[in-house]
DNA sequence: GACTATAGTGCAATCGATTGCATTTCGCAC
DNA sequence: GTGCGAAATGCAATCGATTGCACTATAGTC
């Protein structure tokens, strides 16, 4: 495999300048066609490639979306979670449809803020997608000029000045906790912290739920888990033990629904049978475990897909405004 | 948030040239201490920060390293493959705590091949990380110079002149096998699709575990599927209805192991009473579902580790060898 | 055949940082 | 006060491509 050819070198071979071979590879219509095949020849010839930071210098460009996963470890994300990484997938996906290159960026929890200023401040991105707003909408209003080319994925807060995209999640909430209230279940124990915006909001829709049924929910039926869901199985154990009764549980994520899950059963508890369980997401393995787990899609896939064109239309000039994706409920064995 | 100041206006602002700036900011020792710290302030006070499309030109490196997922369609695999993302994860991590920057692409089919070379030949990035190598050992073998700057994750081969990170595929088979047969397990239904590389050498260590217990494997206990899954539910009804008789499940990934303890108890087969099952990957989901998966752990995560720090040796000059890691067995209640 | 648009090319500056080499500054010895 | 070596700093070329402008063929007009 052939070294390093310059564009120089190949404009010597093909007996003209620079400029027309920049011109002829771009595709230009200042340049005769038969000179234009006759250059692409010898470029595919000699194998040329062109290099990435020249042209990305002078054209102030890259041809780069930055993907920048904020965790935050109060909550117990951990870049492993299948949420994220369904999510990684998707925009990875959408983002080469799009002939994008995709920098992913995971900054600890000290990098926190700095990484997104790096990203698009040294070149190395042309627009971000920032999965997840929690805390720090104060930072991503202060963005200013830069929100401009950040799209932000996460629950619609309303003094965003940035472009957010989410799934409807007071939506979604009402739709899990209407199909259990449906179903003859009556109390309904919550497992998510609403300290994060989306939980709030599917707490808000469960809360919704209740009132369309003309009920009320019970407030001591929170049992607040961040979505890494470390201690969930242990903290659910002794909320059985405490006697708390519970004929439910709707669950802020997948994850969480499933060790929830796991949990009911060492407890000797059947589930649907005792207690139906809905989760949050639609991930991958909620489909294939036992019982399969009914859960509301937020269609990931199509949630980076639409992020990608936002933020590229963003990045064109386009004007464009925070977009709430519909959600739907996923009814499974689990309720 | 100021925009972009470049290193001539920093020069200016601290009353030097830029070459003095430049050799400040990279802490050289040409600089007087008492002049860096100057510079220091003023970069911070407006903001500067370095343009990586300059700096990589002039450097002639990326500080970025690419990671290709070339998924290979005809084995059912996709993105959202667990093992992929949780692989993605893990590298991402890694390639942060050493200060580089991470491309991810997935090429389609067409792009096959074409994709590497560009992601390297453009400057893009410095190396490549290649998950899998799938029907595409000539390919790597080819690279030639190239293979400097690449490391592949897959099923170790005799013939490759390019660096191989990988687990112990035979030594996990074989633990998984032994593991069914000490439990008294004598017909060891094995799922997976031997024509990849990794899946034959998982399925000799099936053999060679029968092979230490004094037993055969009978041939016909081979449901060759790929890492995708999608039929594979059906492929065992059908196992199932044709009447071969079969006491323990093998799967050549978790994914099919999870699919496969589903479609038996959709059978009325109960797990791992009638049926063992053992998988292969130990993904996040093996531990929270139920029965929890026994499995073969091939440390992912470490794996991810590995590669960068092997990668980035390379780069430094280093001669490098292939590295198999070690396989464990995670016993939970599968079997 | 001279003249003017127009299509094609080439020239040279430019993007922003790095670095070999030349130059200045400084401290110190005589 | 001069000289000298070492420490700091500046100058200018360079990385590889793009692009405004100047220039030269070419065709078409009268």
């Amino acid at each position: 495999m052939a070294k390093r050819i310059t564009m120089a070198e190949l404009a010597r071979a093909a007996n003209v300048d620079t400029s027309t071979v920049s011109r002829a590879l771009n595709d230009s219509s200042l340049v005769k066609e038969e000179t234009k095949r006759h250059i692409l020849n010898i470029a595919s010839d000699l194998g040329y490639v062109i290099h990435a930071s020249a042209r990305n210098l002078r054209r102030q460009s890259s041809e780069t979306i930055g993907l920048v996963i904020p965790l935050v470890p109060e909550s117990g994300q951990t870049i492993s979670d299948p949420f994220f990484l369904e999510m990684v997938g998707a925009v990875a996906h959408a983002a080469s449809q799009e002939g994008y290159d995709l920098i992913v960026n995971v900054p600890s929890a000290e990098q926190q803020d700095g990484a997104e200023q790096r990203l698009l401040q040294t070149g190395r991105a042309d627009g971000l997608i920032i999965i997840g707003q929690a805390g720090r909408t104060e930072f991503l209003n202060k963005l200013g000029k830069l929100a401009e080319r950040v799209v932000v994925w996460g629950g619609s807060v309303p003094e965003a000045n940035y472009t957010v995209v989410g799934s409807d999640n007071v939506r979604g909430g009402e739709l899990a906790v209407e199909h259990l209230l449906n179903r003859g279940r009556e109390r309904v124990l919550f497992v998510g912290d609403s300290a994060l915006p989306e939980v709030q909001l599917r707490y808000e829709g469960l809360k919704k739920a209740h009132r369309v049924a003309g009920l009320e929910h019970d407030a001591d039926l929170i049992l607040p888990e961040g979505f890494g869901g470390k201690s969930t199985f242990t903290d659910l154990q002794r909320v059985l033990d405490s006697g708390l009764e519970f004929d439910a549980v709707f669950a802020a994520s997948d994850v969480l629904a499933i060790t929830a899950i796991h949990s009911l059963q060492a407890y000797g508890k059947h589930v649907p049978g005792d207690v139906s369980v809905v989760g949050y997401d639609n991930i991958g393995q909620a489909s294939i475990m036992t019982p399969a787990l009914t859960t509301i899609d937020q269609h990931i896939a199509d949630g980076g897909r639409i992020m990608v064109e936002l933020l590229l239309r963003k990045l064109a000039g386009t004007d464009v405004r925070s977009r709430t994706n519909s959600t739907e409920l996923v009814i499974r064995d689990s309720t």
